[in-house]
RNA sequence: GAGGAUGUAGCUCAGUUGGUUAGAGCGUCAGUUUGUGGCACUGAAGGCCGGGGGUUCGAGACCCCUCAUUCUCCCCA
C-alpha cells in the first residue's frame, strides 16, 4: 500500500522551504519594524471559542477534533448512550434517517455492542447523517480556522497584563475542513499583524503601509482595494431593511464573478423588493478614479449619516501623506467575515489568476464576544501559500535562495576519508558548508552526487596526495582544478 | 454542499472496435571504464493495470459499486 498524506495538505522540500523562509522572514521584518511583537497560540482552541465567528459558511469549515482525539472515549459513548434512550423510548433520533432498518442491526441493547461493531455502523453510510450530528455533541475542540479569533480570546484572557494599543504579529498554519483545489489548502500559514485598543485612521495608514512595504520588499504588484463596512451598513439602511446587511453583502460581493444580473436575482431570491435593488443597483454602479467614486457615493447617500462617517474614514486614508502604489476605493468589496465594521482591506496580484492573497480590516467589539467589551481593533492577514504561488508563477524569488554545499570531499577509502575528514572539520570552522563522500566509490558516482545537489567544488584526496601531503580542488562547474598543499586548504576561496 | 476529469513501472505517460507473454521516455542498478564526472553504447531490475463485483470463451479496456487524486462552482487566504 502506498503512503498519502490528507487531503490538501502538503510536505515541503528543501528548495520550498527556502523560498516560504524567504516570504516568512521579509514579512516578519516588516512587522518588527513596525513595532509589532510576536504571539503564538495552541494549534486547538474550545469549539466554543470558534463558533459563531465566521458566519455560517465558516462554521461549517471549522476542523473538529473529536473528544480527546478518541472518537470512543466516555463522553462518546454517553452520547451514544443517550440517543439509544431514545431509540428504546421511541426512535426519536432515528425517525429522520431515510432506509434505518429499526430492526437491524440493533437487535441488541446498544451497551452491549462492542467498539467494533459501533464503528462499522459508524463507517456505514446509511447512519453517517445520524454520527455527524453526534460527532458535534461531543466535539469539544477544533483546530484554529484563523488567526484573528484566537488572538481575540488571548486578549481578553489577559487583559488586565497588556498595555493598550497592544500590537501583535503571529505567524502560524490554520487549517479549514473545505474542499482543496487550486490555491486552496486545508493547513496553510497566515501572517496576521494587528492592533487593538485603539481607535486611530493612523493604525489603517501604518497596516496599509506594512502591505505596501512587504510585496514592494517581494517584488510583487499588487492592487490594494479598501472599502468601509459603514458604506454597506448605510446601503442597508437605504434600503429599508438595515437587517438584510448579510444578505446584501454577500450578494454585492460576488459582482465580479457573476454580474450585475445574477446579482440581483440573487437579491431578489434573499427578499428584496425591486426599489430596494435598483438602489444596490446604483450603488454598484459607480465607478472611476477614487475621488469620482467617493463623490458619487456622497451624491448617492446624501444625509445618511453612517455613510456620512465611512467616507469621511475612507477619504483619510487616501489624502494621507503617503505613497502606497495602487490604493484603490472598491464599494463592492464585502468580505466574508462577520466581525468587520470599519475599514475593510482586500490585496490581490497582478496578472495572476488567484484568490485575494491577504485582507483585513476594523472590528469594533471583536473582543466583547470574549467578555471584554469596547476595544476596537485593526488587523491585516497575508496569505503565504498563495504569495508562494504567485512569486513562484512569476519567477520573482531571489536566485540567491538555492544555497547548497559548497565542497564534496571525494571518500577513497579508509586512511584517505580520515585525512580528508579532518580537513573537512577545518573548512566547517570557517563557515564552509562541506560533506564527504558517506563511502568509497567510483568516481563516477561521487560526481553525480555533487552534480545533483549542485557542489561547486569537489576535493580528491587519494594515495598520491596523501603521500605528497597535498589534495586536489577541482571546480566542476568550470572544469578548472588545481593541486595544492593541505595546509593551504583552509585559506582557499570557494567563491 | 453541487458538478466534471483522472487512477497502468520510482516519475511522466502510451496501450487501436475487448484478443496470446502490458509498452516507451526519464530515473535506478551493472558493465564498456579500479584516479577525473556530465555524453554515448550494452544489459538488468522494477507491474494484484487503485480496490471489489459483473458482462464475456476472453477485460488494462465495457457496466455497477467503492476508494483515492484533481479541477470548477459555492465560500475563502
Amino acid at each position: 500500500m502506498k503512503p498519502t498524506i490528507p487531503q490538501g495538505t502538503r510536505d515541503f522540500n528543501a528548495e520550498t522551504i527556502r523560498k516560504r523562509n524567504y516570504i516568512f522572514d521579509t514579512i516578519r521584518n516588516v512587522f518588527e519594524l513596525y513595532g509589532f511583537q510576536p504571539l503564538e497560540t495552541p494549534a486547538m482552541e474550545n469549539l466554543e471559542t470558534l463558533t459563531g465567528k465566521y458566519g455560517d459558511e465558516g462554521d461549517k469549515l471549522i476542523f473538529r477534533i473529536l473528544d480527546s482525539g478518541n472518537p470512543f472515549s466516555s463522553d462518546f459513548f454517553k452520547g451514544l448512550g443517550n440517543i439509544l434512550k431514545d431509540y428504546n423510548e421511541g426512535t426519536k433520533h432515528f425517525q429522520d434517517i431515510k432506509g434505518f432498518d429499526i430492526d437491524s442491526p440493533w437487535e441488541k441493547p446498544f451497551w452491549e455492542l462492542n467498539p467494533e461493531v459501533i464503528e462499522s455502523i459508524a463507517n456505514d453510510k446509511k447512519f453517517s447523517k445520524y454520527f455527524s450530528n453526534l460527532k458535534s455533541e461531543v466535539s469539544q475542540k477544533a483546530l484554529r480556522y484563523d488567526l484573528t479569533i484566537p488572538f481575540a480570546r488571548y486578549v481578553a484572557m489577559n487583559y488586565s497584563q497588556l498595555s493598550f494599543p497592544f500590537k501583535r504579529y503571529q505567524i502560524q498554519p490554520v487549517w479549514r475542513a473545505d474542499r482543496p483545489q487550486k490555491g486552496r489548502y486545508r493547513e496553510f500559514y497566515q501572517c496576521d499583524a494587528d492592533v487593538v485598543g485603539s481607535n486611530s485612521l493612523l493604525n489603517e495608514i501604518e497596516l496599509l503601509n506594512i502591505y505596501n512595504d512587504v510585496f514592494k520588499r517581494l517584488n510583487l504588484a499588487v492592487e490594494i482595494k479598501i472599502n468601509n463596512r459603514k458604506m454597506l451598513t448605510a446601503l442597508a439602511e437605504l434600503c429599508g431593511g438595515a437587517d438584510k446587511i448579510i444578505d446584501i453583502t454577500v450578494a454585492i460581493d460576488k459582482l465580479d464573478k457573476i454580474g450585475m444580473d445574477k446579482v440581483k436575482e440573487e437579491l431578489m431570491q434573499r427578499g428584496l423588493n425591486e426599489d430596494q435593488i435598483s438602489i444596490i443597483e446604483k450603488y454598484l454602479l459607480i465607478e472611476g478614479t477614487n475621488d469620482e467614486k467617493l463623490n458619487a457615493a456622497k451624491k448617492l447617500f446624501s444625509e445618511n449619516e453612517t455613510a456620512k462617517k465611512g467616507i469621511e474614514e475612507l477619504e483619510y486614508l487616501l489624502n494621507f501623506e503617503n505613497n502606497i502604489s495602487k490604493l484603490v476605493v472598491d464599494f463592492t468589496l464585502a468580505r466574508g467575515l462577520n466581525y468587520y465594521t470599519g475599514t475593510i482591506i482586500e490585496v490581490k496580484a497582478h496578472d495572476v489568476k488567484i484568490g485575494s492573497i491577504g485582507g483585513g480590516g476594523r472590528y469594533d467589539d471583536l473582543t466583547g464576544l470574549f467578555g471584554v467589551p469596547n476595544l476596537s481593533g485593526l488587523g491585516i492577514s497575508f496569505g503565504v501559500d498563495r504569495i508562494y504561488d504567485v512569486m513562484e508563477e512569476l519567477n520573482v524569488f531571489p536566485p540567491s535562495l538555492q544555497t547548497t554545499t559548497q565542497v564534496l570531499f571525494f571518500n577513497l577509502g579508509e586512511t584517505e576519508s580520515k585525512v580528508a575528514f579532518t580537513l573537512m572539520q577545518e573548512l566547517r570552522k570557517k563557515n564552509i558548508k562541506s560533506e564527504i563522500y558517506h563511502e568509497a566509490a567510483k568516481f563516477d558516482k561521487q560526481f553525480k552526487y555533487a552534480e545533483r545537489k549542485s557542489i561547486s567544488y569537489i576535493i580528491i584526496i587519494g594515495s598520491k596526495e596523501l603521500e605528497s601531503k597535498s589534495c586536489v580542488v577541482k571546480n566542476i562547474k568550470t572544469g578548472e582544478q588545481e593541486t595544492i598543499f593541505q595546509t593551504e586548504l583552509s585559506s582557499f576561496s570557494f567563491e
